[in-house]
DNA sequence: TAAATATATCGATAAATTTAAATAAATCAA
DNA sequence: TTGATTTATTTAAATTTATCGATATATTTA
């Protein structure tokens, strides 16, 4: 899969964040499992519909894959996206 | 070199604008060797201010190495950093 | 059906970022 | 030394992003 420059840039946005990094990191510690999105809000000291906000960025830049459960979303890291971001920066490295 | 998650967000907010992408870019065309200043300058449709700002970010993250050269300067990408920030992600996959 | 729960969306405001004009600082060249 | 050149800094305006409270939507449970 190649980026395009926008998404390059969605991506890298969408990275630029402490609660976004942590957010990514909840996500990837569940070992490829999906991650509640109850769960993450347990875990950010910030409001629900903040944590949504910054949850829908994730999402909209495909770094993380979502999936109704009822009245549940769950969340998981798309290691696709985010191997085709590497190949790109390593790209940058010339 | 391991990236604390301050600097992975300065990497990541310095990576998420389409004009530093391509300052990076410029700097990695040039193969390892350095890039003036003035040539990134003649290749962007900005200010020559907002040019200098962009660049300032860019070697803030240390994504790019500065170097003066007499009233010149030039640019280099970190390779280093840039490999560093690589193994964040790819620890991002589980 | 009604109440409770989980998540998303909207509207307002605060904070951060982008941009450029003006200016400064440093160096080069005549 | 004087004037031109290159890059950096300062300041201010415009734009974007972050945040939260309120509310909407959808779903489960009693």
């Amino acid at each position: 899969m190649i980026l395009d420059h926008k998404k390059v840039e969605r991506i890298s946005k969408a990275l630029g964040d402490p609660y976004r990094l942590k957010i990514m990191e909840m996500a990837k510690s569940s070992g490829g499992e999906w991650v509640q999105c109850a769960c993450i809000g347990s875990n950010i000291e910030l409001a629900q519909s903040t944590i949504s906000h910054h949850i829908s960025q994730l999402v909209d830049a495909d770094l993380l894959i979502a999936e109704k459960d009822g009245r549940n979303a769950r969340y998981q890291v798309n290691k696709e996206v985010l191997s085709a971001y590497v190949n790109f920066l390593n790209q940058l490295q010339g």
